[in-house]
DNA sequence: AATAAACTAGACAGACCGGTCTGTTTTAAG
DNA sequence: CTTAAAACAGACCGGTCTGTCTAGTTTATT
């Protein structure tokens, strides 16, 4: 009755994951070794070979890892402006954008990088991706509703469905013009963009 | 005096080129050998080695065809439209990308998915996609301007940057999304976006 | 002390990588 | 016919790739 609320993952399978994640991200995934990965998460080839029976599986489990932990990012940001302005709360997530920009260097969406190295779109590893942009959307689904409702009379001739496809479209935008241009004007473009379609003038 | 015109591309070399590119699409950058290359194409490995240095300068070759075909496609589309009502010509950038997605079987941007795997932003290659970036800007602007020329007193309150910039958010997002949705609805959303960003109903 | 699970270390296999090199054949201009 | 450029065919090199395997060590629980 030690630990037994802990799932499955070892220590080393942790490091694993978490090295790999970064490799595989900053480095492309076919780039990357799983040599390089065992020698800098400093572990035994069995060992690594124990928890992840191929390279694919490994990475299956980092993009998992990074779904998680981008919508907690993404849930933190959301929190934080929940006190803000409906407008400031509404943009929150093209918002939190930027030190996301920051923080990995301007190299874009990790799934999608990925995608861009495994064209069968068959492949499990890419239906993470998805299911990442789909919870983003419902986030957004939420915000967008709390605008609308703070203040009914301004907001009431919004079309909430055409907010949140455009809202989609323009954060998708802005990560593909991030890793683009290396640069954090997309960010600013994709912000201006809402404020204009919910009728905003600053 | 035969045909000095033509510049220095061999039918060898242009062959390379052309099952390069549809290799490096399709496949990937790093998962296509040049041994691959040389059998499809036809050619010898000297041939090939005679033409290209390395597998990255082919590469570089490859996109600057890739953008000049992409540009005549383009405009190929703007042409089209020229003697259409003023939105459908305005918005005929977005509208192209359904003929061209469904050409690339949803692969996505050719220089977006070189980008991915080549994360060093210094290279060269990853200019080439700017360069087609801003080209693609510089088409919007034109439609842009020619839209709001069209009905001075319906379209005079727009800022033209906005709607540029807009208008380029939401084709890139397209095209993010078609690659990672494999789906066609991305562009209709950036159709919706735009039309009512420039206030028409349908 | 015994046992089993998880670890370390690293050799090895077989395939493929980008790139070099030798040598032969085709093509076309003078 | 001569000659030079360019294409051909393909062996070869050193290195890296994923994944397997042998063998010995640590660790924790009984």
């Amino acid at each position: 009755m030690n630990q037994m609320n802990e799932k499955k993952t070892s220590e080393a399978a942790e490091r694993i994951i978490e090295v790999a994640s970064d490799l595989f991200y900053s480095q492309g995934y076919r780039a990357t070794g799983v040599n390089e990965v065992i020698k800098k998460a400093d572990v035994a080839k069995a060992t690594f070979y124990n928890h992840f029976p191929t390279k694919d599986e490994l990475c299956m489990s980092c993009l998992v890892t990074l779904r998680e932990q981008e919508l907690d990012f993404l849930d933190h940001h959301i929190a934080l402006t929940e006190q803000d302005d409906a407008v400031t709360h509404f943009l929150c997530v093209i918002e939190s954008m930027k030190s996301w920009a920051k923080n990995t260097d301007f190299r874009g969406c990790g799934f999608m990088n990925i995608a861009a190295e495994i064209p069968d779109y068959t492949n499990p590893l890419r239906k993470q991706g998805i299911r990442l942009y789909d919870e983003i959307r419902k986030r957004v689904e939420i915000l967008t509703a709390r605008l609308i409702d703070s203040d009914q009379k301004r907001y009431d001739h919004l079309d909430p469905k055409l907010i949140v496809d455009s809202y989609m479209l323009s954060f998708g935008g802005a990560v593909m013009y991030l890793e683009l241009y290396h640069a954090i004007w997309p960010i600013d473009h994709a912000l201006a963009t809402m404020r204009h379609l919910i009728g905003v003038k600053e």
